[in-house]
DNA sequence: TCATGTAGTAAACAGTGTTCAGATGTCTAA
DNA sequence: TTAGACATCTGAACACTGTTTACTACATGA
């Protein structure tokens, strides 16, 4: 008795070889200079083994990808620390950002590539999700209470407009689409705020569905204000 | 005599065709499932054909890039008609985004994916952003002068948050990394207007290195608002 | 007619993800 | 101790990928 469980041990401790191996390689070529084959050299295994361990390659970065959201909550943990809301706020996006370029592999695959299938359709399994956006919608919160944003704002929209606009930021610094010289970090700090400048007053209201050339962008409940 | 233009209008031809049946794979199946062989066997060549007219896959794709390019100043013309300089810039914010929409493949390569690195490496050669950005610019320094805009924002930098704050909403629409029923056309829009409605005041300005907690973020006359 | 140059091809090289038959070794039960 | 069952791992293959090279067939200009 016991082999089970040192079976198992060992099956796990390949499984996390793997995972060590790909990363390395991940992190240092990027995503698409991993191979199967690559891989297998490193744990001195042949291709055709981690396939007894993953059933397929995107198996491997689906689970990078997991790890890069534990990564990312630990970047984050910090500003929990930060006492007043709004500073909070600022500090946990501005992390998002700064994560986009200490990790720049793991923020690709988290946010930016579509070559992972799995990763498309089971974005939304990473609990990481639900607990960061009730710190971060709680800090809009108190901000909206002590009226340092609109009255009109709903958290949740609000958030995400923030979120969205640091992947912006993220994403130019990764493709570097900017000419020489050019900033991406004073690009990222400037958008935040402006963002958090227009949640301090009430007028992007004035242009929701109304002087926009687009009227019925969907559901209500995501337009970023109430309308009035 | 006119033997060598009609040669060169031969060469023209063929190097057409394997734009066209490059660009068909490419929108109807995305880059990654582009292949030399597919663009080969659609224009009746062999694979090693292309090589006497594109040096490699890269060059290609160089060159829908420009199309892309040329895609998206049409896209975005309709625009230049509107009258009054604030809808004027929104409406071509707009377009931009929407581009993402109707041509998610050219968007990709142009603005999100770093696996051609012609295109990271030579992407300020498009002449696209020279005549876009003089557009936009010209709107935002209208804006600023009719009070509409804070007097202090920097008009360059200002279209360059606008712009970063519209990619993100793209890339996201495109990478679908949104819980289900989330709508990324609100999201853009929201986004949009809280950026617009930042730059109408002054509030910006008294976060900048002040109260942040990252100090000095690079080129000073990246910075949105003049330090007053 | 003949030499030159070019266009295009077949085949190969080195790489990719993945599958599968078979070998090898380990564990369990008789 | 032996026999069978099971898990593990490999070599070889399949069907792809971008790219290069030796070669052929043909049109051109002298």
């Amino acid at each position: 008795m016991g082999t089970k469980e040192r079976q198992q041990r060992e099956r796990d401790r390949i499984s996390e070889a793997i995972l060590t191996a790909a990363r390395e390689l991940f992190v240092a070529e990027g995503y698409r200079n991993v191979s199967m084959r690559k891989i297998a050299e490193r744990i001195e295994y042949s291709p055709a083994a981690i396939y007894s361990y993953f059933p397929s390659k995107d198996d491997i970065f689906f689970a990078l990808a997991e790890e890069g959201f534990r990564l990312l909550a630990e970047s984050g943990s910090s500003c929990v620390h930060v006492a007043d809301p709004f500073d909070r706020l600022r500090a946990g996006l501005w992390a998002f950002y700064q994560f986009s370029k200490t990790h720049p592999e793991y923020f690709d695959l988290m946010f930016v590539d579509r070559s992972v299938p799995s990763l498309n359709q089971d974005f939304q399994r990473f609990e990481f999700f639900q607990a960061t956006t009730a710190i971060f919608e709680d800090c809009i919160q108190r901000c909206i209470e002590r009226e340092q944003f609109s009255k009109r704002l709903n958290p949740s929209a609000a958030l995400h407009v923030l979120w969205v606009g640091m992947l912006g930021a993220s994403t130019i610094g990764l493709s570097q689409r900017l000419a020489p010289g050019e900033d991406p970090d004073a690009l990222a700090h400037d958008l935040l705020e402006s963002m958090l400048a227009g949640f301090t007053t009430d007028v992007g209201t004035t242009f929701v569905a109304s002087v926009c050339p687009f009227h019925a962008v969907g559901d209500p409940s995501k337009v970023l204000h109430d309308q009035a």
